[in-house]
DNA sequence: TCTGGGGTCCTCGCTCTC
DNA sequence: TCTGGAGAGCGAGGACCC
């Protein structure tokens, strides 16, 4: 997943290959990517399927793809593509559900082989993660490039899948040379020569360029990472704003002081889901609205965590997308209190409108050790203490033990496409 | 083509306080 | 008492990432 770009011709003197490794020397930061992560974990155990165009999306008339191995990119398909293109794209593909729990185990596994060999780590996401391997080259005897295959060896070895290394002396550098270097393979920038490698990318090579933005410096004429390195500051600021334009000019010069991150605190929990078809009924949005909070306050409670700010977001039929919040006087973990809050959120913001997507996130986390400032607003302790025991319950029994009486639905679902 | 779900960060406008 | 400016906090929305 994430902004692979194929190696732009003459980029071959960055790929390590057979007799040839780029000069590594102070390229203590790598990016480790695995290739097609999702659809390459479904293939362990479904050999016969390697060479068939294999993607990993979900069931729903409104479905994405999650993933698709390289076959099926040939053939045009690409992650956050909607199934109904795809399946035009690749008719004859083979679809596969995703099975969510299996690919955090396998993250588990690849991202203990990165701590192995340095303690710092920075995970991106189940399938990629920063590693700072300067502090650990003289222990394990190897060069940067070195660790590299022995990463790759191991992640195959021991998990059964591939994956793509950049080496580089900064951080964003070592990102795009994994891009670079999929599938399978590593691309090693030397330190000296970060802006030849650089300057000849196009601004959309750049960690921050979205579509708008590059849009925006199309207009200025600006079109390769050269050009943003050239450009004069103030006009980078008008096009995209104060922090962006001084984040991309340092990029472009191949500044990029930020180090390794090991733990950096989540700011921020939510959930949220997309209707089948589009939902007008206050019922139905109220009752997703619990479960959307159920889901949430069990992920608070389950990291120790409560928040001060609800907010919901609600896109239209017309994919129009609006997002309201509210600070509460104490934080929570409470699904009651988030639903609630949730509720007047959407009673204030939608008045008989189809709704396509509702979504609930808590913001401005803190630990649940700090204390509760109780007020004559808050409710009763007994509903966060019901709540507990029906984690403890579904803990043991299974996440359909314990539900709200109000999110047991007789007959069929309309909000899930169920006629 | 018709667009999921989980996040982060930034900007801008408004309100409140000093 | 009224007014204006600065700064903080909040809320909304956009853009971006995987």
């Amino acid at each position: 997943m994430g902004r692979n770009a194929a190696l732009p011709a003459g980029y071959e003197r960055f790929r390590v290959s057979a007799g040839h490794t780029p000069d590594d020397t102070g390229c203590g930061l790598l990016h480790v990517d695995m290739d097609a992560f999702f659809a390459a974990v479904e293939l362990r155990t479904r050999p016969e399927l390697v060479d068939k165009p294999v993607i990993v999306a979900g069931a729903g008339p409104r479905s994405v793809v999650t993933s698709a191995n390289y076959p099926a990119r040939e053939y045009g398909v690409r992650a956050a593509m909607p199934v109904a293109v795809a399946r035009r794209l690749c008719p004859h593909g083979v679809f596969l559900p995703p099975t969510h729990g299996l690919y955090g185990e396998v993250s588990k596994g690849v991202m203990a082989i990165f701590r192995e060999l340095t303690p710092l780590v920075e995970p991106l996401s189940l399938d990629e993660a920063f590693l700072d391997v300067s502090g650990a080259l003289r222990r394990l005897g190897e060069t940067p490039a070195g660790i590299a295959e022995l990463i790759r060896r191991r992640v195959r070895a021991e998990h059964g899948i591939t994956c793509s290394v950049g080496v580089a002396p900064v951080k964003f550098v070592a990102k795009l040379a994994s891009g670079m270097a999929k599938p399978d393979g590593v691309v090693v920038v030397p330190a000296g020569r970060i802006l030849e490698f650089l300057h000849p990318l196009p601004l959309s090579a750049l960690w921050g360029v979205g579509k708008k933005t590059e849009e925006n410096l199309h207009r200025l004429g600006l079109s390769t990472i050269a050009d943003i390195a050239a450009a004069p500051l103030p006009r980078l600021r008008k096009a995209v704003g104060n922090a962006a334009a001084e984040h991309l000019h340092a990029l472009a010069h191949g500044r990029d002081e930020r180090g390794v991150v090991v733990d950096s605190p989540e700011k921020s929990l939510g959930a949220e889901h997309t209707f089948d078809t589009d939902q007008r009924e206050p019922r139905v949005l109220e009752r997703e609205l619990l479960r959307l909070s159920e889901r949430v306050a069990e992920s608070l409670r389950r990291r120790g965590l409560r928040g001060r700010t609800v907010s919901i977001k609600v896109r239209f039929a017309d994919f129009r997308t609006i997002s309201r919040s509210r600070t509460l006087p104490a934080a929570t973990d409470v699904a009651r209190v988030i639903h609630s809050t949730a509720v007047a959120l959407l009673a204030e913001a939608v008045a008989g409108a189809d709704v396509r997507l509702l979504g609930v996130r808590v913001e401005g986390l803190t630990g649940e050790a700090e204390p509760e400032q109780l007020s004559f607003d808050q409710p009763a302790p007994r509903w966060r203490d019901a709540e507990v025991a029906a984690d403890v319950a579904r803990s043991k029994f299974g996440a359909a033990a314990v539900r709200p009486a109000s999110l047991i639905v007789s007959g069929p679902d309309p909000s899930r496409g169920e006629p």
